[in-house]
DNA sequence: GCACTTTGGCAACAGCGTTGCTTAAGTGGA
DNA sequence: TCCACTTAAGCAACGCTGTTGCCAAAGTGC
């Protein structure tokens, strides 16, 4: 079966066909309300927190797993209450028990960790000249990756067609009925919550297309579509290791754009806009941008990186980005994009000495400086992201408002 | 001094910081669960979240009141749900009938609001040569104003000394049971979740000195503890309409300052140290600034509005918001402080300005320009924002996360 | 071999919002 | 005047949540 059924809705969680019976997992609720936002909850919103909260401990805490008092004492919850949560999650097939611990003393723990291969997402990159697809395991490990060669000014039809024959070309568990959803990054700017393009740098045919729907009807898959940087962002948000911190993801490549994560969450602001890191004024009626204002940090940036100074590109890019850790507070700052990765070295010192200095000037002992790193992931970093925009939901971030996805069955 | 038995329990949830997740616990020992941050919920929690979005909700409607089954519309809740959860509400004396309204074709809807008298908070604003203390109600109205002369340098028992003297000269309300806490602002920075304060400049004493606590063991109450532009944002923002808005606080004073409410909830960063907008670079290598730093808007700012130029001074500092707008795309910027209250009309113009002129150039329509205005309150602002330090925590902020306070009970 | 510790499940339970139905209190047409 | 209809709101029973109390399982250590 390589295509999906093209009438089925995709937006809803569209009704089992009657016939249609279902295996071993439990269709628990046909989600009966759409829900206003910022609405109340009942008891599916309690349980999906919960299991969601338990998910994301279970994929921090990776293959080593966890035990269940371990589970109780990081949520708060009862031993028992933990017991009876995961033994729902046992039967949806997301988690297992695999093995025991040494005792301590007493009956040895038995340890569970997630079951990989019960979902998978797809996560896209659809860059100005190349597109790459990876498939996506539940713990968040790439399965498969292909990239192809891209048009983006060829048209919607030649794009969708390009998409639609990667996936086919991804291996058989793309096309199972595991896959929860496509994640879709683009170059921005875009809307986030409609899924509609905007001006794409270059490209000003796209604007106004419904990428996220178009895709969708194509696929037969749920789709979500955001700003590569963002995609980038929540697929390194991941890596940390305590999973509420903040950071910026700063991606100099042809132009600057970056990718907010503040506490734990990628943030997209109130028009899904945020991020727009380039075109800050760093210098007052400095240099005139392409964008039509004066001294963006972008030009000033990618002046320098032309003209074959990267070590004082790099100073502007500290400045900028020191502006961002005092504004923000965050606790990290991540550098990638292809500008960056051609001297990382060069960028990271130059970074790191503008954050230096101004925790120098700050002395505050404990704000010590600020780290700042190369991105992780490399050129399929973004990919890897878009595939975590579908799977996050699933996982109770930090601090996240209630009815994080819970147990999602697939389709 | 007062009528507070000191060894009294304030009991009832500790006031927590909107926004994160931390309990913040009040000097003695909370009851129930010490709840590890980012935990699990059980029913007290599911209850205590639309509590608190119910009391969110009857806030907005204000003196006007909303109906049962308007309040089940906007929460998604089930009218019988909200029946009960304001019956609850009511017996705590926090909510009241209060008539009805005109019939649309059958049974007229009874209409609820809050009593404003329920509940007290007390406000303070510890400005470096000034006191202010306000008494707020339930409904965020300010029932009673205090100021008195301060200052800072005098030392802790001084300052303390002063608080309790304007703190005694409240009316009585201000003693009775039902005050819940007091929201203590100051210039920053300071550490909120340890309630400790940091370098006030011109005031290296106060380095490391636990306020919080020592307010809280003078006053007998609970006490949390905030820069002043984050109080003032906070005041601010239940001003909005919607309650779910993203804006910007800019304060110019002697210095300046920034409160950030992202998404209707107040943006502390990882060390509750976001907001520090004065030391942006604006001007690569520019003029040096106190701070150490070169060409930070502050300095930039200041320097021109005191040599008499406050429009270039407006235009500076609407390029530091345009800057702003653009990196976290919020959708208000709001101008509060001395120096542009001085001159409030040339502020307001110069950054609407840059503002305009920003949205000119994204062409967007749809985002066209962001609105700029002088910020209510005028020099009552922080201390009113204050005592929503302590208020916040009983109403639901649009998508806070579990277990805002509900309904708390006093003593 | 026995006391002890640690782990984890079973059963009963209190409390949450939901469902189904009834009552209250209006409007409007015959 | 009466009766059908509409809207509002409460009562009772219910399903499901995590919690509590208790007990069995499975180790360690003397």
């Amino acid at each position: 079966m390589t295509s999906h059924d093209p009438d089925e809705r995709v937006a809803g969680p569209a009704p089992a066909p009657p016939g249609d019976a279902t295996p071993a997992t439990s269709p628990r609720a046909a989600a009966p309300a759409p829900a206003p936002p910022g609405g109340g909850a009942g008891l599916p919103a309690l349980r999906g927190h919960n299991a969601a909260l338990m998910l994301g401990l279970l994929r921090a805490a990776g293959p080593a797993g966890v035990s269940r008092l371990e589970l109780a004492a990081h949520t708060g919850l009862t031993p028992q209450a933990v017991s009876k949560i995961l033994a729902r999650l046992r039967v949806d097939g997301l988690v297992a028990e695999a093995g025991r611990r040494a005792s301590t003393g007493g009956k040895p723990p038995t340890v569970l960790r997630l079951v990989p291969e019960a979902r998978y997402a797809i996560g896209l990159h659809l860059d100005r000249d190349e597109l790459t697809a990876v498939l996506t395991d539940l713990a968040g490990r790439t399965v498969a990756a292909r990239t192809a060669p891209l048009d983006l000014g060829a048209g919607a039809s030649a794009v969708l067609d390009t998409v639609a024959g990667q996936l086919a070309a991804l291996p058989d568990e793309a096309r199972s009925s595991r896959v929860l959803g496509v994640g879709a990054a683009c170059p921005g700017p875009l809307d986030h919550t409609a899924g509609v393009l905007r001006r794409v740098t270059g490209f000003p045919d796209w604007d106004g297309f419904p990428l996220r729907d178009a895709l969708a009807e194509r696929l037969g898959l749920p789709v979500v579509l955001d700003k590569d940087t963002n995609a980038a962002a929540l697929g390194l948000a991941r890596r940390a290791p305590d999973g509420r911190g903040s950071f910026a993801y700063l991606h100099l490549g042809t132009g600057l754009g970056a990718g907010l994560v503040l506490g734990g969450v990628l943030y997209r602001g109130a028009r899904t806009g945020a991020g727009e890191f380039g075109h800050q004024v760093l210098q007052l009626d400095g240099p005139r941008c392409g964008c039509g204002k004066r001294g963006c940090v972008e030009a000033l940036c990618l002046d320098r990186a032309a003209r074959g100074e990267p070590a004082e590109a790099a100073r502007i890019l500290g400045v900028a980005a020191a502006n961002l850790v005092e504004l923000l507070d965050i606790d990290r700052v991540l550098l990638g994009g292809r500008t960056v990765l051609a001297r990382s070295d060069t960028y990271v010192r130059g970074v790191a000495g503008a954050l230096a200095e101004q925790a120098r000037i700050r002395g505050d002992g404990g704000t010590s400086a600020i780290p700042v790193a190369v991105a992780e992931g490399g050129a399929q970093a973004v990919a890897d992201g878009a595939a975590h925009l579908v799977l996050a939901p699933l996982f109770g971030a930090p601090g996240t408002p209630f009815g994080g996805g819970g147990a999602a069955e697939p389709r």
